[in-house]
DNA sequence: ACAATCCGGACCGCGCTTGTCCTGTATCGG
DNA sequence: CCGATACAGGACAAGCGCGGTCCGGATTGT
């Protein structure tokens, strides 16, 4: 699998409804959550991180709120997921990882993902948010297919 | 992060190991732990989620052993990922996750995430095995180096 | 100044992944 | 023919990260 997670399936659902066409209002959380269905304390949260990270402004106070700090064309996926999920690396170990595999022996193949890394971080950088969002509804929100044409895509098998 | 799953690695590590400079031979289980430093039932794992992807054939029996179906330039690493993990996909919401999110106010993202998905398997259908192994240390197995030069690669940041 | 409202950080339970072990089966050597 | 070796398949326990929730502090409008 891959293992997306789905805070940052979350974190682009409610940066497309926060940029939808080319919106800059503030929006509170509260709202957002009710336009997207997702938990508000969830929503709190993936602001939270995209706040950290930049992507989103925010507003305190009473009539406050969040806005996109960029139009969604220029917002390239990797950035999302680097907010939510902090670097991007595929290598099992990264960042420490308690002892560094194990003290003997270690991993011959060290380093020998950067290939894989670099081409993965080419095709995050190279689709922003403004391509994943269906010019159909880019409106008024739908809401209506339930749930059948899952995303999987089998690669071999 | 990207969370692709240690047992990846492994598979990587003891494939590797497997078809070091064109080798044919058949290895034991046994062997091929004490080669690459990872436990052995572990190995035995990975070598039989790697069997039953066709990737390694398999003797039973005294003196059987695993050998590798492919020379290692002809498996990409997107026959290996899927092999171990399953099916390559990024979205959260993927083989019928339990009801599919919320029955109400369904992702509005739904199948968005298709360019993504394809864009990384074109990466890891390009790039093989033979790719990875460094040719330097293709040979006897220095085991040198600790654990310094991690693999991360921060995106943005 | 008060109150409504919203952001920020901390906390905890659940599920998955990881790693191990055990039993059964097939093959080869003696 | 029998035993030893080595793979096959499943079940099982532990550790860890994710997901989801809550409460406190700050801020703005009235």
């Amino acid at each position: 699998m891959f293992r997306l997670s789905k805070m940052s399936d979350y974190a682009v659902v409610v940066l497309s409804e926060l940029g939808r066409d080319g919106t800059v209002d503030k929006r509170s959380a509260t709202d957002l959550a009710a336009a997207t269905g997702v938990a508000e304390p969830t929503v709190a949260k993936v602001l939270k991180l995209l706040g950290a990270a930049g992507l989103v402004t925010s507003q305190r106070g009473a009539q406050g709120g969040y806005r996109i700090a960029r139009p969604l064309s220029r917002t390239p996926i990797a950035d999302v997921i680097v907010a939510i999920e902090g670097p991007i690396a595929l290598a099992a170990c990264v960042d420490g990882a308690t002892g560094g595999c194990e003290a003997e022996a270690c991993c011959p193949v060290r380093g020998r993902w950067d290939p894989v890394n670099s081409a993965i971080r080419r095709a995050l950088t190279d689709i922003t948010l403004a391509d994943m969002q269906c010019p159909a509804w880019a409106t008024p929100m739908p809401q209506a297919r339930m749930a059948e044409p899952r995303v999987t895509l089998a690669v071999a098998e």
